[in-house]
DNA sequence: TGCATGACCTGAG
DNA sequence: GCTCAGGCCATGC
């Protein structure tokens, strides 16, 4: 297994702006292995356990859900995070989730 | 080697 | 418009 899936992974969550937050299927699809996406809810556990600065905070679900809270230290950790990059968290979930969503092909818009 | 599980997504009813 | 079931890939036992 090539670990540069991981990498991948780990570069596009920490290219993700502040205030910022993208999908795992966003990811996954830019990587080219969108029905993967899976593995990349388990990648970024496994970078969270490893202790990386990976601002796995900002990275939720389709609809928004913190569905990963639970991979952090603390349940209010991942929502105190993205509270203080001004995104509003209400019951575990990104609200105006259209608002602050990014996607990773506008990092690939922006440099070409 | 094989089965079961997981921070998910998409399509059909 | 919402809910249910299937599928995808990698990892662990």
């Amino acid at each position: 297994m090539e670990v540069d899936f991981y990498q991948q992974v780990f570069q596009v969550v920490k290219l993700i702006p502040y205030g910022k937050v993208t999908s795992y299927g966003a990811i996954a699809k830019y990587l080219g292995t969108a029905r993967a996406s899976r593995m990349v809810g388990w990648a970024l556990n496994n970078c969270n356990i490893g202790g990386d600065n990976i601002p796995a905070h900002r990275v939720v679900n389709r609809n928004g859900i913190l569905s990963g809270k639970s991979a952090f230290k603390g349940e209010h950790v991942m929502k105190d995070l993205l509270e203080s990059e001004g995104i509003e968290v209400v019951d575990d979930q990104v609200k105006d989730l259209k608002k602050h969503f990014w996607d990773p092909f506008e990092l690939d818009k922006e440099l070409q």
